[in-house]
DNA sequence: CATTCATATGCACCTAGAGGAATATGAGGG
DNA sequence: CCCTCATATTCCTCTAGGTGCATATGAATG
């Protein structure tokens, strides 16, 4: 069942309905012609959605508007923010490592690096390039 | 493919991983002790991670100490943001007339009719921050 | 009441992906 | 060289879940 937010915003559809309700309520059949998907399937989500109290309903007749009720993403805040300082201190770190370093070849090293416990020293630790540390 | 950040942070032993990797770098064998899961099951993990760039790789003998790269997490706090916005306004407007009500159930309305004149169309509101199909 | 509109639900299909067992790979140490 | 340890990879199975079609529900309207 999903059941979890993380399960919740894993697809990509229904994190496009959250950002289409972030602007404001909407009954279903907007949401239909926005997404560009079957009706089944958007009522689908927003049942998924209902269930991890990402949205609410206003029963307007036979409509149904929903909105977005962005508590339920305080989860995801919780467990992202520890990563977001972490992220902070390795951009910090690299800052550090770009100012006096960068043509110096980073190959004869096996520096103090070697059994670090806790220390989370910023090794070089390749991988591939990527867009990482963007600021 | 699981490549979508979202996707890969839907899996809760990987947030576990990644929540062990926080502390410092670990080797694989470490992981699998924890987790209590299989080490091929680890080692994939591992793999989807290292696609998505959360995790690095520090190879020492024979083992591979891996860490993580919480770069990779900017989108998704990049997505967050906007509702973390909406959340605040909420709770303002939830304090204003807090008179105690606590459930969510359908019964809301009149907060800020506004209706995003020409606000986001079913445009995609994402960017892939790499695309490289190594291997 | 019957009709119609808006939405929800059931059914069937299909793909992705998580998991484990077995095996391959690769680096060091006798 | 062979052996062993640490990890990666392959193969297989199984289940969750996303999708569309058809249909049910339920409210307003005449």
């Amino acid at each position: 069942m999903s059941q979890d937010v993380f399960e919740v915003i894993a697809d990509g559809t229904r994190r496009r309905i959250l950002d289409l309700l972030r602007s404001g309520e909407r009954p279903v059949g907007e949401l239909v012609d926005l997404l560009g998907v079957s009706q089944p399937s958007v009522s689908k989500h927003l049942k998924v959605l209902d269930r991890a109290a990402l949205v609410r309903v206003r029963v307007d007749g036979p409509r149904r508007h929903y909105s977005v009720d962005p508590a339920a993403l305080a989860e995801v805040e919780a467990w992202l923010a520890p990563f977001r300082e972490l992220w902070a201190d390795r951009l910090d770190a690299l800052e550090h490592h770009l100012d006096g370093l960068e043509s110096r070849d980073a190959r004869e090293d096996a520096r103090q690096d070697e059994r670090a416990p806790s220390g989370q020293t910023a090794g070089d630790t390749r991988h591939t390039p990527c867009e990482r540390a963007e600021r």
